[in-house]
DNA sequence: ATATCGATTATCT
DNA sequence: GATAATCGATATG
């Protein structure tokens, strides 16, 4: 299995970083999923072809990124959780508001640039009217998906985060070794927190 | 260290 | 009018 890296040109500077997480959200049959109650004006691309993005807007305050998955008229999709920041760090450190500091303190804010749904959107400008609908195979576009060969280590699964129906089941797939997955079901071992 | 809470808007009932 | 696939700040041990 390999996993891909999101990509984006911007300007002069292209983002990249690495998909280690995310959630897997089933067209039908599944409470949680946006598309449960079928076809909306919001989530109209999850009903079209695979490989799109899907962006919207959560909470009065976040972008959530996710890819369709199924052919046209089924809507199930993926929900990019986290990154591992790959290039044009310090731009997406400026997009964050976040300065990262060329040393001690890097790969803790590192952590702080992509992991979590909406810290990703924003470290890579990913917005709702913008973004929502592109072709995610294609690299004629802004904004895409590809392969760069990472072997990853063990694949964890675990519940879903964040959502009020339908949570228990074991959709959420994360790369257990990785640092960058987002914070809440980190499983720290013991004794391994920082001091100060 | 963990726990609780407020922000703020598109979408749906 | 209620709710939400979140984040960051504040409060508390």
């Amino acid at each position: 299995m390999l996993v891909r890296v999101v990509k984006r040109r911007g300007g002069e500077a292209m983002l990249a970083g690495r998909i280690v997480e995310v959630e897997v959200y089933l067209g039908a049959d599944d409470a949680a999923a946006h598309s449960a109650a079928g076809k909306t004006a919001r989530n109209a691309v999850l009903f079209g072809p695979p490989g799109h993005a899907y962006v919207y807007f959560i909470y009065g305050n976040h972008f959530c990124f996710n890819v369709s998955c199924m052919p046209e008229g089924d809507a199930g999709c993926v929900l990019i959780r986290a990154l591992e920041p790959v290039a044009g760090i310090e731009e997406m450190a400026r997009n964050r508001g976040l300065v990262v500091a060329a040393s001690e303190g890097r790969a803790a804010k590192l952590r702080l640039l992509t992991s979590g749904p909406g810290r990703l959107c924003q470290a890579l400008g990913i917005t709702r009217p913008h973004d929502n609908g592109k072709d995610l195979t294609s690299r004629q576009s802004d904004l895409w998906i590809g392969d760069d060969q990472f072997k990853p280590g063990e694949i964890a699964t675990t519940a879903r985060i964040g959502i009020t129906r339908a949570a228990e089941q074991p959709l959420r797939y994360v790369i257990a070794q990785s640092p960058f997955v987002s914070g809440n079901l980190r499983i720290p071992k013991a004794g391994a927190g920082r001091h100060r």
